[in-house]
DNA sequence: GTTGTAAGTAAGTGACTACTTGCATTCCTG
DNA sequence: CAGGAATGCAAGTAGTCACTTACTTACAAC
């Protein structure tokens, strides 16, 4: 079972890098150090190793977010930071997969989980901060989610390509969204009264 | 010339389906009612014939910001909103371009035009309202920026695919983000004294 | 009426595509 | 040691790709 890992891993990478009409059978064989017809006896096609490969790659398990917010400014960052370093590691593959679900939207399911996941996750962690009364403005929670994970998610796409329209230096862009974000919310610095124990201030940076 | 430009659309419309690996010769003959001999005859080669319709499709004038601001709320609405109108219509050839410029790069500068251009206006914009002491915030111009171009950004690309995790309805979400910031920024609602003649307030909402 | 230009038609070239077949090799297990 | 499963290798199939060539048609200007 060694040769299929190898394969669906280069089928990763060949995906990334050529989108896939130009991830051909013979440039993941090549890739992964195996024969060409050792992936059709595998897979049977290449639609079916792109699946299988696809499936893979988009399922990964995000940072967590506390219930009970403590420090939001802490606590957003590290999430914020965690969830644009997971973006720009992937972004190759992201946009490849993004160009391609008009034309295969069988991938949209798998593709779709992380976001749908963060975006569920930071909605709920604005409402309880909202529940604690800590915001001091109205807002609506998922304007306010989808404001947060679009700016990180086009700073991880676009950065590359137009480096000077992004804020510096690059590692601290998560924390200043971040800051804005809870400016916007009304939402004052430093931790409060909580159940005490726990003052999750584990502030991974530039990690 | 008219085949010409008949066969520069087409490029276009097959381009944004289908990528540039997709995007054949015949299929573009056919798109454009022309015979596929007469595309190599006038552009020399696919590659030389994609370059010039991306040329001609990424080079698109922006609604104005006005230099010294009156009234922001209405005037950066209204500019959120045809940024936002504006990547939607193109939705499909900017993910093709984002997934192809990696291989491409030559393409990058003018598909960079636009967000380049509407970054450059909009900071110009925020610092106006800077200097006219109306932001009860410190910020930066950039990230402020930055942060409601990207909402934007990820709004027109990802609402298709997963419409649940976006402000509803769509046609008010460019407003709901222009506020959030606004809010950020510490800047109040209403008008203000202004250079007085032109209390510009064409407010051209979901139009 | 000749010449020039833009276009169509038909055929073909060589490279690449996904995928198949038949056979040899290796290696693990009973 | 026998048998079976996984893999490699060589060759081939039918299709598509960008691009070329040789020739024809239509129209306009001089």
């Amino acid at each position: 079972m060694n040769s299929r890992n190898e394969i669906i891993n280069a089928a990763c990478q060949v995906f990334a890098k050529l989108g896939f009409r130009g991830t051909t059978t013979r440039r993941i064989a090549d890739a992964a150090g195996v024969n060409e017809v050792t992936i059709f006896r595998q897979f049977g096609s290449k639609e079916a190793l792109i699946r299988e490969a696809m499936k893979r790659t988009h399922s990964v398990a995000l940072a967590p977010l506390p219930d009970v917010p403590s420090d939001p400014e802490a606590e957003l960052t590290s999430w914020a930071e965690s969830f644009i370093q997971h973006l720009r590691l992937r972004s190759s593959i992201i946009r490849k997969t993004m160009s391609e679900i008009e034309e295969r939207p069988e991938m949209s399911e798998s593709a779709s989980y992380v976001p749908r996941q963060a975006s569920a996750d930071l909605c709920h962690y604005l409402t309880a901060l909202k529940r604690q009364g800590r915001t001091a403005e109205k807002f609506e929670t998922k304007t306010a989610a989808a404001m947060l994970m679009g700016a990180i998610f086009a700073d991880a796409m676009g950065r590359g390509m137009m480096p000077d329209v992004y804020p510096q230096p690059e590692e601290k862009a998560a924390q200043m969204y971040t800051r804005l974000l809870l400016r916007a919310l009304g939402v004052e610095n430093g931790t409060r009264r909580t159940t005490n124990k726990q003052t999750k201030r584990t502030k991974q940076l530039s990690a």
